[in-house]
DNA sequence: GCAAGGTC
């Protein structure tokens, strides 16, 4: 087969200058210098030596033998086509339900065309065209709008010569791999995300109307600026702003009692004798137990039973105990404890420690990892991944940092000495298209101007650092005692070795309690120095953070690494919720009835059931046990029967 | 004037 030229699509530019520099480093190529074209930056290598490409008769596709190939590169920039309604079912020219039915028309949006216009271009000079869009569902889709443009550019003359390379990381190995099994689009997981992207238009849409024609219509002076909008995302999310809300608005607080015992030790272990309990300051005994009290050590033994809710019980078993006088050791344990390094930095976890850390918002937080990562300060920020694959090269990115002054040149410096780097844990997660989170540059980080940035940064390093870190060290101390009935326990930690702990502070701690406790033998008696019952009384939750907002949605599956954030802005856009002085979210009036509304009239549309619902349909298409037909999905009529329902036509009456 | 998913 002669040598041939192969269009390589990225799905965004860094993956397409990477897979360039990968067919450079062929032996014997020779390089053209790089076009930028009006829409994206196109690398271009001739002799290049890979696996030819081609289709068998049968469909199939092989490889031959390693042949010169010319290829160039090119990406898109996410996906290229967006699909609306067409201009006769605008706002007033229809129902909203009419919009379960209406035709989605796809086009290509102003800052797509020139992209669209640079691949028509590029597929007329080409013989094969070979994807490598990144390797999620989603990527399955793009590749799609790709194929689609590149074989109307071509006539169809690429007619099955449009290949899907599957792959993780832009390296030879890998990609050299790639080109020898490359497949097709699977177009399964095309109609799952398109079966996704129509019921989100349809719903969000119809519903986003509903709403906002029908409370305009019935509020005076509703500020007709704004649109109250729905969708299958931010329904949910505004969901748990509301259910906190609505837990702390219907709390009732609890009294409860519990117990708590004090007793002094030598730092031996030996119990400090003569002390009296309960002593009524009678004969010689204050004088002796003011003399034990600022003897050995004391030390709070906390309650087995944690708390009661019955004062009479709880008085009772502290009678039981003041009877006894004298407790025993029941158990005195001292056993190695570590506390674990964290695991790769993902997006969502990112998210998580810039709130906790540095009150930052998720969405500033992607702003500022978007800006580090087009500098060249970061990898790419939006990945699930939460382990490094064995072929990363650790020891010369921490050697990096060695010569960076302050402590991050000091730690890096200690990690490569005396054994200190382990390779990092592995984490769950993998979205087999990038690593995770990670330092590319070394700089001290005050030569980052932007705060929000330098935070960023400073977090990314730290992490990363850590992650290569041993897990700190320490010898935790259990004390147990009897008296009477009840158990009483104090921990204490002594933390032998910081390790990561060391690099992450001040933000990880460990707390030690209070510190290594005395051995005392097991089997000897103390007499306690006090011994108190005590009361207290529930509190009422306090509003959702941003922490537990971005958890819970990640739990349930509300949203991406890459849109948690931006659903958690549309609801505050929207005026659904406020974030308080704390970072706290409290949901608005109109959050409120919206909420309670669908609520009232059965459907529980703040619940994130219906996302899951959907998803899993969506999971059914991609795994080709069911078809994105015209009846694929009881979503949309479930929903189109309930905007069509009594309930919703005539709210007034309710 | 609507969604959520990519990416910048």
């Amino acid at each position: 087969m002669p040598p041939i030229t192969i269009l390589n699509v990225a799905e965004k530019p860094s993956v397409a200058r990477a897979l360039a520099d990968v067919f450079r480093q062929s032996p014997g190529s020779i390089d053209r210098p790089m076009t930028r074209g009006e829409a994206a930056q196109i690398f271009a290598c001739d002799n290049v030596m890979f696996p030819s490409v081609f289709r068998q008769g049968d469909g199939r596709t092989i490889h031959g033998p390693d042949i010169p190939h010319t290829m160039i590169t090119t990406s898109v920039r996410g996906h290229l086509a967006s699909h609306d309604f067409g201009p006769q079912y605008g706002w007033s020219a229809c129902t909203p339900s009419a919009l379960f039915e209406a035709p989605i028309q796809t086009m290509y949006k102003s800052d797509m065309e020139p992209l669209e216009r640079m691949l028509l271009q590029q597929v007329r000079n080409v013989q094969a065209v070979v994807l490598w869009l990144d390797c999620d569902r989603e990527g399955e889709a793009i590749s799609d709008e790709v194929r689609e443009v590149c074989l109307r550019g071509s006539g169809g003359r690429l007619e099955g010569r449009i290949y899907r390379a599957k792959f993780s990381t832009v390296l030879t190995q890998e990609i050299q791999r790639a080109l020898r099994s490359l497949g097709r689009v699977n177009d399964a997981f095309v109609q799952a995300v398109q079966a996704r992207s129509e019921i989100d238009l349809r719903c969000g849409a119809a519903f986003t109307r509903f709403q906002t024609l029908r409370l305009q219509k019935k509020f005076d002076g509703f500020d007709t600026g704004s649109v109250v909008s729905y969708g299958p995302c931010q329904f949910p999310t505004l969901g748990f702003v509301v259910e906190r809300w609505a837990r702390i608005e219907t709390f009732v607080p609890e009294d409860f009692w519990f117990l708590e015992m004090m007793i002094r030790l030598n730092e031996d272990g030996s119990t400090v004798p003569g002390v009296v309990m309960n002593d009524s300051g009678g004969g010689g005994g204050g004088a002796q137990r003011q003399r034990a009290q600022q003897q050995g050590r004391a030390i709070n033994l906390s309650w087995r039973r944690g708390r009661l809710y019955d004062r009479v019980l709880t008085m009772a078993l502290y009678e039981s105990c003041l009877e006894a006088q004298e407790a025993v050791v029941t158990s005195m344990t001292g056993r190695p404890k570590n506390k674990w390094r964290p695991v790769p930095l993902a997006t969502v976890e990112l998210q998580k420690r810039a709130s906790r850390y540095l009150r930052i918002g998720s969405e500033s937080v992607m702003t500022a990892a978007e800006e580090l990562y087009n500098q060249g300060y970061i990898s790419y920020p939006r990945t699930e991944t939460e382990k490094f694959r064995p072929e990363f090269e650790h020891l010369p990115l921490i050697q990096s940092f060695t010569g960076v002054a302050g402590v991050f040149g000091e730690y890096a410096t200690k990690l490569l000495s005396n054994n200190n780097f382990q390779n990092p844990r592995l984490g769950q997660n993998d979205d087999n298209a990038h690593p995770p989170i990670t330092p590319c540059k070394a700089v001290e980080p005050s030569t980052i101007s932007d705060q929000t940035q330098r935070g960023i940064y400073t977090l990314v390093v730290k992490h990363y650092l850590a992650c290569c870190s041993r897990d700190a060290l320490g010898k935790e101390t259990q004390l147990t005692l009897k008296i009477a009935s009840e158990d009483f326990t104090a921990k204490g930690l002594m933390i032998l070795e910081k390790n990561w702990l060391e690099i992450y502070a001040p933000w990880e701690r460990w707390s030690t309690g209070q510190g290594e406790l005395p051995r005392a033998e097991v089997g000897s008696r103390i007499t306690p120095t006090a011994l108190l019952m005590k009361d207290g009384r529930t509190t009422a939750p306090t509003p959702i953070s941003e922490v537990e907002l971005i958890s819970l949605m990640d739990r349930n599956g509300i949203g991406t690494d890459a849109t948690i954030a931006q659903h958690i802005t549309t609801i505050q856009e929207r005026a659904y919720v406020t974030k308080d002085a704390q970072q706290k979210f409290l949901p608005t009036k109109l959050g409120i009835a919206l909420v309670e509304g669908y609520n009232s009239m059965g459907y529980q549309l703040n619940k994130p059931d219906l996302r899951r619902e959907m998803e899993f349909e969506c999971n059914l298409v991609a795994s080709g046990q069911k078809n994105k037909g015209p009846n694929y999905c009881p979503y949309i009529g479930k929903n189109a029967r309930m905007l069509q329902s009594s309930k919703c036509r005539s709210p007034q009456a309710r």
